[in-house]
RNA sequence: GGCCUGUUCGUCUAGGGGUUAGGACAGCAGGUUUUCAACCUGCCAACAGGAGUUCGAUUCUCCUACAGGCUACCA
């Protein structure tokens, strides 16, 4: 079939080794972005091939961080699918039956060599050649491919463990086209006979991501720079087993500050620490899009669908990017700042209503349905002043919790010039006229009014009448803030903090 | 060591044989303002170095430097 008519088919395959690392989030964002745009296949596969690293909880991690980002997938392990299984675990007869094949067509051996003997000669190579060297590589001589057939069949009969090698044909040239980094040659003879099954019977990455590939039917292979290396072997598999080769594009390395592969130590590098840092799917999404790949001069935003439509895979560049945290949190601020607030009310409940019950409490006064108005009359002011959902709690929490007045509150007019314990006194009795339900422009002015009369800007009557109702000098806007609080709260507040200074 | 790849403001990037090298984040200054934000205005700031090709190179070629990846019975 003519390939630009061929269905579309991608995956995205990681190893369930930790949790959902911001790079693969991107090449599994890359992935199903294509799929979209194309009208293909997003398929997923967990590569569980190594025993020792393999942690069974943590495909589940993956899978979660998947969905919240909304990266749906056609086929996959829960899923299913027509090219299942879709965990390389339970693909072990396939490989078996390739490699089996392969070694019977010549292209494979079996290897007696012990791993232990092996690493010995090859770190002993390396010690010779502290000096100018040959310029060569340690490469496996091949010594087990030269067994007689024989002494193969004893070693078999007497049960000594095997692996089984590719059989590197001499002086093949490989070429590839790369999307992203464009076409690549390389000498086979720069390659070894590599592993493709090990001695435990489980398949090595470059043979068994070339065999689920190739019968997963995948036309595009989306993944990290990093493998680019490992590209040129994989093509001489699927050459032996005379598969279609697909198309690859190497999306480059997304790196931490200081230029080194981004790692635990640059902070948060998984998907579940920023939803639980209160980010949004849409800004890291969007965020993590501009990393490698812009669209034109100037955009910065893009909703998803724009993506969908704008996304090229040939318009990435190569260049390995720094991860920007500040410039995410500005992402992700401006999709807060644009998000209708019926949406926000939702999002900033859960946030509170996680801190409150971390506190053990519920909303002191209010029932539920009451917590919730009270949100929808906060989150207007809070929208625009929050980079993050987490970081609303910071600013919004007097309104829940008793105030218990900081030090810093308690001191702070003592060295100014301010007679606040006059002041408040003013506020006081100018607040306590306005009525029950406590409106903001009323309060407003009758503070405007207190101001002129002691003769002050409305800047310092509202800075003392911050610091008593807040316990802090940053709050939302002042007088909605006392609207939602209430009269008689802010009074009480006002009352208490006046108790304090006098 | 060998092989592969890359290098535009601090960061993400646009551009591309002749441009005041553009935008965004960050930073700085100002405006607005009840604080903090948001918003608006302005400023700072880059073609790694050296040869070559060319009337002209940041753009093309080569070399060097630096960086990253692969070179595993990790993926």
């Amino acid at each position: 079939m003519d390939k630009k008519n061929k269905e579309v088919r991608v995956r995205f395959a990681p190893s369930p080794t930790g949790y959902l690392h911001i790079g693969s989030a991107r090449t599994a964002f890359f992935n199903w972005l294509y799929a979209k745009k194309k009208a293909g296949q997003f398929i997923l596969r967990i590569e569980d091939t190594d025993i020792a690293r393999h942690q069974e909880e943590t495909i589940d991690i993956i899978l979660n961080s998947l969905k919240w980002l909304g990266l749906d997938w056609n086929e996959g392990p829960e899923s299913g699918g027509g090219y299942g299984p879709y965990r390389q675990s339970l693909r072990l007869e396939i490989y078996k039956k390739y490699a089996d094949k392969l070694i019977e067509e010549k292209k494979a051996y079996r290897c007696f060599c012990s791993p232990e003997s092996l690493k010995a000669e090859r770190e002993n190579k390396k010690d010779r050649e502290v000096g100018p060297g040959d310029g060569k590589a340690f490469k496996y001589d091949r010594r087990c491919f030269k067994l007689s057939q024989k002494s193969i069949e004893a070693n078999i009969e007497s049960g000594k463990p095997f692996a089984i090698r590719f059989m590197v044909p001499e002086n093949e040239v490989i070429n590839f086209r790369d999307t992203v980094y464009g076409n690549i040659t390389i000498n086979a003879s720069n390659i070894e006979d590599f592993i493709i099954i090990r001695t435990n019977g489980l398949p090595t990455y470059n043979y068994s991501v070339v065999v689920d590939d190739a019968l997963m039917k995948i036309t595009h292979v989306i993944r990290g720079e990093d493998h680019l290396s490992n590209t040129p072997k994989q093509i001489l598999i699927y050459r032996a087993l005379g598969f279609d080769i697909p198309d690859f594009t190497h999306l480059p390395m997304i790196l931490g500050q200081d230029g080194q592969k981004l790692s635990k130590r640059h902070g948060s590098i998984s998907i579940e620490k920023y939803i639980e840092d209160g980010f949004l799917k849409e800004a890291i999404l969007n965020y993590l899009a501009l990393l490698g790949w812009a669209y034109d001069e100037k955009t910065t935003t893009f909703s998803i669908d724009e993506l969908i439509e704008k996304f090229e895979l040939d318009s990435i560049n190569k260049k390995p990017a720094k991860f920007d945290y500040d410039k995410l949190l500005w992402v992700n601020g401006y999709y807060i700042r644009n998000m209708e607030n019926s949406v926000l009310e939702k999002l900033l409940e859960t946030q509170i209503k996680k801190y409150l019950a971390s506190r053990e409490m519920s909303d002191p006064e209010s029932s539920p349905g009451n917590l919730q108005q009270k949100i929808a009359r906060i989150t207007p002011l809070v929208k625009e002043r929050i980079k993050t959902l987490k970081e609303s709690i910071n600013l919004v929490s007097p309104f829940f919790i008793e105030t218990v007045y900081s030090d810093q509150s308690k001191n702070y007019f003592k060295n100014k010039n301010i007679d606040a314990l006059k002041i408040l006194n003013s506020i006081y009795s100018a607040l306590d006229e306005v009525d029950d339900r406590f409106p903001a422009k009323e309060t407003e002015g009758n503070l405007r009014l207190v101001a002129k009369n002691l003769n002050l800007n409305l800047r310092k009557v509202a800075e003392v009448t911050r610091i008593a109702i807040w316990n802090s000098p940053v709050s939302p806007p002042l007088f909605e803030t006392m609207e939602i609080l209430g009269k008689e709260l802010t009074l009480r507040r006002i009352k208490d903090y006046i108790k304090i200074i006098s």
